[in-house]
DNA sequence: CGGCCTTAGTTTTTT
DNA sequence: ACTAAGGCCG
């Protein structure tokens, strides 16, 4: 057989963690190193010379893009489809696993999952069952708890809370969440991956079963698992298992949501025999950035050690901006954006980077200004907008007339004057009968114990609810979605709307149909489940893009974590400032704060080939004008790696970096400061200078005409 | 029931 | 400063 392809294009390292023999292997990949090619290939190699069955191949990874890319890249390599394997979130192959034994799990069989939202609306409800008051309780801080329970793998009951009164009260809400849960039939996310755990823990037969069956586990991202899905994969490999997992101790940024660096860190002794190769030549950035990285996480204890390098070029310095204040940071980073299209650059390799999506306001005006498209990440997502949440839950609600959740959210949408009162009466009656809305509604309706106009009104929604069942029943999902968006009267609700989002929401709607149909035909690892279930496990498991318009060419504005694992050849990261970055919740616990340095390392290696870093010495924060200091992670890059660059020459504050400063770059023969003489213009005083060759700029104060930008190349400026 | 006013909070995000 | 969400009133 044939293995070149599985072996070529790769480094001794790459080829290495490719081709050794099974057992555990833990690859410490920095970024830009290969590492989906490593799995993909490993993948390969298991595939055709370890002759592994595909039936025994578990890959996981984080996102649903991650696992759609690797599935596509192993179909390229071998040319063939990858059925059999499973590659998926763990979210994803927990769903799957207990779709498959909810029996097993104790999982009614057609239960739902629980998206964020969701989550916080229940709780509000279980809140208001214990009779907590929500000033004192915040049902978001009571989420927050429970979903670190759960991703630590805790119930309520293993909490010990003896002596916090506050604790106590978390967990009683935690419990009657998880009897509320119960009698819904719905899970959340945390819950797919706990159940799980528990299901293949508590029930040798299967858990026995799926270790034999999966001889090889892949992870990726395998810094960023948390708890419980450490114990996910320990349970599926057994001590002796071929684990193969992928990560980068330094890339890990989501401490802060359960993920537990420790796993990365300490898999050599919880998998005896257990290998490490480390990925270290990059083939994304310049040696400049990687060196910039590569001081800047020096400053971090504890790491494994890892040294990124390159056999390409050096690169240009890193230009480091001082800007005036945050409109000055923006305008400028919009300037190098107009240049680098005006070169020949495409839009869509420009990104703009920052630690809080506030700072993307600033940004998003500047570009409007420049007339450049650009594309925010981490709006809303398709599956999470309203309108389309209120038709799932309908639909939700044909599938389980039990999900309390569904129910409060569209009992009243579009408003049939069900209100805050009768509603009350439901959910003391569910609650006195431990039944759900559902019954509740029906029993008090049958016992009319509802004022005449509410009790039509609720009638009136019941019966619609089960019109929608008969009349949809045996029909295919997508005329099932139509039918109920058209006929529980969302779509005229819709279009009512005042805000001029009417058509655009009307447009969501109709695009739900086409979801739809897609679900119906399963794919192989969803046979055996009713469409409606399917799709609505999607829509909880993969909420979809935020923002169209991927394909235009557009400037990328996105958050810092959500950066990770993507590259472009123009990066620039706005606001390195105390306090923003590293963010002021951060900066006084070490262990925070060097999560906010792997951060701004995640940055840095985001670049491919030139990298911008900016703060501004004066910013508008929550409508108070503040005079932040640079970032000390600036003052941890190397000054020979970088170049400040100027904008005015009134910069007052002390430099981020002690000792001379190299004055922006400039080879215009020109000073900051100097006097000049203009053909037309005059006499002026230089104010600052910006780029070097062709490019470079300089502004000019001129006694008559004022302050003006003038290329430096064209401008014929004379020193005075 | 819906519109308006007050009030509180304001890091990062996937599933 | 801005926003979102809850409370209050018509």
């Amino acid at each position: 057989m044939d293995i070149t392809p599985i072996l070529e294009h790769l480094n001794d390292a790459q080829r290495a963690a490719v081709t050794a023999p099974p057992g555990p292997l833990r690859v410490l990949a920095g970024a830009g190193s290969g590492k989906t090619r490593v799995l993909v290939q490993r993948i390969a190699w298991l595939l055709t010379v370890e002759q592994a069955n595909p039936w025994s191949i578990l890959a996981v990874t984080f996102t649903n893009k991650a696992a759609a890319e690797m599935r596509a890249r192993i179909e390229q390599l071998l040319e063939f489809r990858a059925s059999g394997l499973w590659i998926g979130t763990f979210h994803g192959i927990a769903h799957r696993l207990l779709r498959y034994h909810w029996r097993e799990a104790r999982l009614s069989q057609h239960f739902q999952i629980l998206d964020a939202d969701d989550q916080v609306r229940l709780v509000r409800r279980v809140l208001r069952g214990l009779e907590l008051d929500e000033k004192t309780w915040a049902p978001k801080q009571a989420v927050w708890r429970i979903n670190a329970w759960k991703d630590d793998g805790l119930r309520a009951a293993h909490i010990d809370d003896r002596d916090d009164p506050l604790l106590r009260t978390h967990v009683r809400i935690y419990a009657a969440y998880e009897a509320a849960c119960e009698r819904n039939g719905v899970v959340d996310f945390g819950e797919l991956l706990l159940r799980t755990v528990e299901l293949l823990r508590d029930d040798a037969t299967l858990g026995e079963h799926y270790r034999a069956r999966f001889r090889h586990v892949l992870v990726d991202e395998f810094q960023d698992t948390n708890q419980v899905q450490y114990a996910f994969l320990k349970l599926i490999t057994g001590q002796r298992g071929d684990v193969f997992v992928v990560g980068d101790d330094d890339q890990a940024i989501y401490g802060w949501r359960g993920a537990r660096i420790e796993n990365i860190q300490r898999f050599e002794q919880d998998f005896p025999g257990a290998l490490t190769l480390r990925l270290e030549q990059n083939y994304r950035s310049t040696a400049v950035i990687l060196d910039a990285a590569n001081a800047l996480i020096a400053h971090n204890r504890g790491r494994l050690g890892k040294r990124l390098w390159t056999d390409g070029s050096r690169g240009e310095p890193i230009d480091v901006y001082a800007a005036y204040n945050d409109y000055d940071e923006a305008r400028f980073v919009v300037e190098r954006i107009q240049r680098w299209v005006e070169e020949g650059g495409r839009r869509a390799e420009c990104a703009v980077l920052y630690r809080s999506n506030a700072q993307s306001r600033v940004f998003e005006e500047s570009l409007i200004a420049a007339a450049l498209p650009y594309r925010v990440y981490g709006g809303l997502r398709f599956f999470e907008r309203a309108e389309i949440k209120d038709a799932l839950a309908y639909l939700r609600l044909l599938a389980n007339r039990d999900d309390d959740a569904s129910f409060e959210r569209v009992v009243n949408t579009p408003t049939r004057g069900i209100g805050e009162r009768t509603l009350d009466e439901l959910r003391g009656v569910a609650r006195e009968r431990s039944v759900a809305l559902w019954q509740a509604a029906e029993r008090l309706l049958a016992e009319r114990r509802l004022a005449a106009r509410a009790a039509n009104a609720l009638a009136a929604f019941l019966a619609l609810v089960e019109r929608l069942a008969r009349d949809t029943a045996e029909r295919p999902l997508s005329a099932v979605t139509a039918h109920v968006i058209e006929h529980a009267g969302l779509l005229a609700h819709v279009r009512k709307d005042k805000d001029g989002k009417g058509e655009d929401r009307a447009e969501n709607l109709e695009e739900l149909v086409n979801a739809a149909r897609a679900f119906e035909t399963l794919p192989e690892e969803l046979e055996g489940m009713r469409p409606l279930d399917a799709f609505l496990a999607h829509a909880a498991l993969e909420a979809g893009e935020g923002q169209a318009e991927a394909w235009e060419d557009c400037v990328q504005l996105m958050s810092l974590h959500s950066a990770k694992g993507l590259e472009f050849p123009q990066v620039f990261i706005a606001g390195f400032e105390e306090d923003l970055f590293p963010h002021y919740l951060s900066s006084q616990d070490p262990e925070k704060l060097e999560e906010e340095r792997r951060l701004a390392y995640v940055g840095l290696t985001r670049a491919q080939r030139h990298l911008t870093l900016s703060f501004a010495e004066r910013r508008r924060l929550h409508g108070q004008e503040i005079y932040p200091r640079p970032s000390r992670f600036l003052r941890e890059i190397p000054a020979e790696l970088t170049r400040d660059v100027r904008a005015r020459a009134t910069v007052s504050r002390p430099l981020y970096n002690p000792g001379p400063l190299v004055q922006a770059e400039s080879d215009t023969g020109l000073q900051l400061g100097g006097r000049v003489r203009h053909p037309s213009f005059g006499e002026g005083v230089v104010l600052a200078l910006e780029g070097a060759g062709a490019h470079a700029r300089v502004q000019v104060n001129f006694k008559a005409a004022g302050a003006k930008w003038l290329v430096a190349a064209y401008a014929k400026l004379e020193k005075v």
